[in-house]
RNA sequence: GCUGGUGUGGCUCAAUGGUAGAGCAUCUGACUUGUAAUCAGACGGUUGUUGGUUCGAUUCCGACCACCAGCUCCA
């Protein structure tokens, strides 16, 4: 028996080579053996009865651990296919993982599965944990696991298997009659489940593709107390609360009608969002040295063949017939932009040129992918291209990562990077997207900010960094993008005349801060559960009059904050103050104002904030600043 | 597009194999009101569309459309 080192808690231990987590855990302390799950290698969970055979450092994780509600949620997915499988027999098992929440199971069930059975199913699950059975781990070969799931009649295992080198061990886990191969770990009983619930069942690829067979997904979630899990669901309660979707109807933002999937009408306060939002838009573009430009939503056929997008984008675009003339309403903005670069001639003295458009395109995106603001066929992007020099590309992607950071700061926003590479259908020579890669992971890294990459998940035309925001309910939406693009240039023959008189090929990014304007007002709805801040309220304060004696007061107060150009509204209805000032509250007008008698002889105004503070005698002029430069800071 | 589900007045929801009811909103009237809902009356729906089963369907079945959850895709 050879020994290997093992590195506890900073502190080097010779082992025998095969010793598990569970030897050394029980070598240390009987109370330590109880308690503990599971060993971390680096960041690999591995079972408490794996054995070890190599150097290594090492954590045992115990039940105190976060890593021990992952394994728990493993094996309720487990727990869940035991389920499945004993009041389906011939259901077939794919995979099942743990997720932030919870888990889910892929099955194949030869008949027909309901919401409506996820009751039985868990009564099942119910039982199999009051069992309490063991979850036991064995080795196996390979081979002798194919031989297994063959016998057990499950051809996606079979599938999965085939993914693994001949010779390597496998490792199976048995709980009563259930028998899976999965890497585990495991907890060591199912009866150590605490909550649990199923939640939803929906469809899901095979492997994720959508050209094979679509099994049935069932998600479930699992806590460790009760008390988690309730505050679990009432959390989405709250998240549903702030869905764009409700708070745009009910702030009456936008509206999208049956004569128009995907495609939003703006009502007049949205409209009021929207134009801030695109103010502000402007004003940090001309800080950031943009120009901006505005190319047509139509063009024709040929533009779309020579930029590749026809035979890329296809099925995605909408087209018409104009004078027997085919015309395609774009879908991204960029071959405008190549033809307006290419309409005049460039010295290197005007690189890098950043070149910005509000474009407005259209994309016929799958009905079931339709989701409120967030995906649509029609938005405006807040595009860009900057055309530049090869030493200029680090900077400009950097300077980029600087406005998109710049801006999503103002609103509090908290975004996660991340790196997407060669898809793929793509077009262009593998020396360009090598370069173009590194240059994004060079400036990527010289920003410092964490990301991941996404392998094979990058534009058509070149490799991109994303930034990803949440939404209410934890879904991330990406919104600014940076993607290198060697490939339009190229194909519109642009050029800049460099230092030695040569004509030289400009290296073109495209870019959006916000992503597009629709999907980011979404965000920003739910991100404020529509109590927008002052600057970005559609409306910004409201006058109420107490009784009918005070109108006139009221309308000349009224009349002061308009003239000073805050967006407000009155309500001088016939009702009570209680009924108008919950009015307000419910369109979450940032301030209220409460006027009558007192006021008029006082001269002066009482607020109510949304928050429900109230100032009494305070004077308007007073009151005026205040908004001003509530607005003016971006409060 | 795929899997499962849903579809009743502007909104939220109820009811039924015998042509639908409430609250809010709207309108009218009364009340003149002090910080999250004053009272009363009126208006408003061929129950998403379209076939079928039935003496009769909004209710049962099919197709289509839209929406919801998820998958795929994506700003």
């Amino acid at each position: 028996m050879s020994k290997i080192k093992i590195n506890l808690r900073g502190e080097d231990r010779e082992f025998e080579s095969g010793v598990t987590t569970a030897e050394i855990a029980s070598g240390i302390s009987e109370g330590l053996a109880r308690m503990a799950v599971c060993g971390k290698i680096g960041d690999n969970l591995i079972d408490l009865h794996a054995p070890i055979i190599s150097d290594c450092s090492l954590n045992i994780i115990t039940n105190k651990d976060p890593e021990y509600i992952k394994i728990m949620r493993h094996s309720c997915a487990h727990v869940l296919a035991q389920a499945v499988k004993s009041i389906y027999p011939n259901a077939q098992l794919s995979i099942g993982p743990a997720t932030d929440e919870g888990y889910y199971y892929d099955f194949d069930f030869k008949s027909q599965v309901s919401e409506a059975d996820l009751p039985k199913i868990e009564a099942e699950m119910q039982k199999i944990i009051k069992a309490n059975f063991e979850i036991k781990r064995e080795e196996i070969s390979k081979k002798d696991a194919v031989k297994l799931m063959k016998a057990e009649n499950e051809p996606y295992k079979e599938q999965i298997l085939e993914s693994i080198p001949e010779g390597e061990t496998v490792t199976t886990y048995t709980q009563g009659e259930f028998v899976d191969i999965c890497r585990g770990p495991h907890l060591k009983s199912t009866g150590l489940i605490k909550a649990f619930k199923l939640t939803k069942l929906a469809g899901a690829y095979w492997r994720g593709d959508s050209k094979n067979k679509m099994l049935t997904r069932i998600y479930g979630v699992c806590f460790e107390k009760k008390s988690e899990m309730e505050a679990y669901f009432t959390m989405l309660e709250e998240a549903k609360k702030r869905d764009n979707r409700k708070l745009g109807r009910e702030l009456e933002l936008y509206e999208i009608f049956d004569e128009g999937p995907g495609f939003p009408f703006w009502l007049p306060k949205g409209m009021i969002l929207r134009n801030v939002l695109i103010d502000f838009w402007r004003a940090k573009h001309r800080e950031y040295g943009y120009k901006e430009i505005s190319t047509p939503t139509m063009l024709d056929k040929d533009l779309w063949i020579r930029s590749g997008h026809w035979s890329h984008y296809r099925d995605n675009m909408y087209t018409t017939t104009i004078d027997e003339k085919e015309f395609a309403v774009k879908p991204m903005n960029c071959p405008g932009g190549m033809l307006v670069y290419a309409n005049k001639i460039h010295s290197y003295r005007d690189l890098p040129e950043r070149v910005a458009e509000l474009g407005l395109v259209h994309r016929h995106e799958l009905s079931g992918a339709l989701h409120g603001l967030m995906r649509v066929r029609c938005f405006t992007q807040d595009d860009a291209h900057i055309f530049m020099t090869p030493e200029q590309i680090e900077s400009e992607i950097l300077g980029v990562m600087n406005l998109i950071d710049d801006v999503y700061k103002v609103f509090g926003f908290e975004y996660s990077l991340e790196l997407s590479t060669r898809p793929e259908n793509s077009m262009g020579s593998d020396e360009d997207w090598e370069m173009a890669t590194n240059a994004l992971i060079s400036a990527l890294n010289a920003s410092g900010k964490p990301y991941v990459i996404n392998e094979g998940d990058g534009a058509f035309y070149g490799p991109k960094i994303d930034f990803h925001l949440k939404d209410c309910l934890g879904r991330t939406w990406q919104c600014g993008t940076i993607q290198l693009d060697f490939q339009l240039p190229e194909r519109f023959e642009l050029e800049y005349t460099a230092p030695d008189n040569s004509k030289r090929r400009p290296i073109m990014l495209h870019r959006v801060v916000f992503g597009s304007i629709e999907r980011f007002i979404g965000i920003l709805i739910e991100h404020y559960a529509g109590a927008f801040p002052l600057w970005l309220a559609p409306v910004q304060v409201k006058v109420i009059n107490v009784s009918e004696k005070s109108e006139e007061y009221a309308q000349k107060v009224y009349d002061k904050l308009f003239e000073n150009g805050i967006r407000v509204e009155s309500d001088f209805r016939a009702e009570k103050v209680g009924y108008k000032i919950r009015q307000a509250q419910l369109e979450k007008v940032p301030y209220m104002l409460v006027l009558g008698e007192n006021e008029v002889s006082g001269k002066t105004i009482s607020v109510r904030t949304r928050k429900g503070q109230e100032t009494k005698d305070v004077k308007l002029s007073d009151f005026i600043k205040r908004l001003k430069d509530e607005i003016e800071n971006k409060k």
